[in-house]
DNA sequence: CGAACTCTTGACTAGTGTCAAATTTTGTGG
DNA sequence: CCACAAAATTTGACACTAGTCAAGAGTTCG
């Protein structure tokens, strides 16, 4: 359970990996309205269609966004680790386009959007942040689309793992090298454009050569230079060092 | 050959479909240096890694954006028709992580990023609507993730000729139920993960089904509702509208 | 402790890729 | 504006990655 100047320094310091804060900024940050929120594994936080007026930043757990087709399969298009926002679109798109569900339990703020349209006009540092996390975001969908496109599907598996640590040690952890990826292999073929079943043949595979190593839903990069070789990983598109 | 009065009431068009300016906002944009550029096809405009300080608008013509592997397989990530911007996630985003590539000779306003921060920082309605052109872009990116990762190849090319057709519609065109579209089929294939081969045999299936119809790069849509149906397309991701 | 998910594996299938060659279209220099 | 070279399209034969189906084993959680 976090406070409110938890959470407050939670959000200065994720806001801070995008533009140099002022004291002022800090000081308008934590009069905000800060609720926690707990939320169970698999469930909604946002839906397609609807017009949210709160958005949530992650604390704590796993966050994905899901787009279905009318047959009914499901493309996950991107995954939230603590320190992200979920939705931060819907201050100016007033109708969601995608779901929001929590992978794993998750503690979130709940911020209203009002509250942060507000903080955007008033506080330019701020507001170039939130503009930055966002512009990020759409270059992290970019390198999506190439892992999907045009990569097969070994890479592709490599390329989620080195994706999903490097952004865990970003989000202020330590180097997670070994990591928990409470993913199912039907949510990580979701996320990937392939099977389950497959899924299951490729980390296997990873293992057999000895770039990973796994035990329940542990994930440790036994090779990380091998493994982001593999997966035609470079960090450029995560645009670490956008603060400048 | 357009004079500078005639690009700032395209800049003007274009920014009044996501927010509403005032007469202020007009004359800023007025104000603004603008250079007109022709550009031939296949040319680069801006290329990974590089730090540019100008924006392109596109005046006439078709702009895309790709990334590669290492391999050097190619993903076109998006499709830029007029009216769009050009990574204008520069103005706040310093290193390009995608090359952005001409389709076809191109008529483009030639922008200094400083000159549209300011901008940005001056007038709050211009800012918006920059702002959520970006969140409208990320949204296309999903809308591509879910069509690359959980559609088939017929749905995928069904898909990309809706979304084309209703972009040029609102880019300010009568609804083009027929039109030039400029790209081969290697850069189809590359937009939709597939490869030339397959848009090929996919596009000639469209046509004996009496869908679409081809001469040379001409497409018509014969029956806009069984495209729409086949390709599973609902524009609610491309956020018309959002002007509110 | 049992039910409901997940994971794993094998056998088989299907959709898309690869290769190659003929044909058509496009672009360019004279 | 023509002629030619380069690029793009088209087609068929064949290959291969990933999907499907199914069943048993393992795991999670109420």
């Amino acid at each position: 359970m976090l406070n409110g100047a938890d959470i407050a320094q939670q959000l200065i310091f994720t806001l801070s990996r995008f533009a140099k804060l002022d004291a002022a900024d800090c000081e308008a940050i934590r009069a905000l309205t800060l609720e926690e929120r707990e939320i169970t594994a698999s469930a909604y936080i946002n839906r397609e269609g609807r017009q949210p007026r709160r958005c949530a930043f992650v604390l704590d757990g796993f966050v994905f966004r899901q787009k279905l087709t009318v047959a009914g399969q499901r493309a996950i298009v991107g995954l939230q680790v603590p320190g992200d926002f979920v939705d931060l679109q819907n201050l100016y798109l007033d109708e969601s386009d995608h779901d929001a569900v929590t992978l794993t339990r998750v503690l979130i703020a709940d911020l209203a959007i009002a509250e942060l349209c507000h903080l955007a006009e008033a506080r330019p540092l701020i507001r170039r942040a939130m503009w930055i996390s966002g512009l990020i975001e759409a270059s992290l969908f970019r390198e999506w689309l190439l892992n999907v496109g045009r990569r097969d599907a070994r890479e592709r598996v490599a390329h989620l793992l080195c994706e999903i640590s490097v952004r865990l040690e970003s989000a202020g952890r330590a180097r997670e090298l070994s990591y928990d990826l409470p993913m199912t292999h039907e949510q990580i073929g979701d996320a990937l454009g392939l099977t389950a079943v497959h899924i299951n043949r490729v980390l296997k595979g990873l293992e057999k050569d000895g770039l990973i190593r796994r035990q329940k839903r542990e994930v440790t990069i036994n090779d990380w230079q091998q493994l982001r070789r593999v997966a035609d990983f470079n960090e450029r598109y995560l645009h670490f060092g956008a603060a400048g």
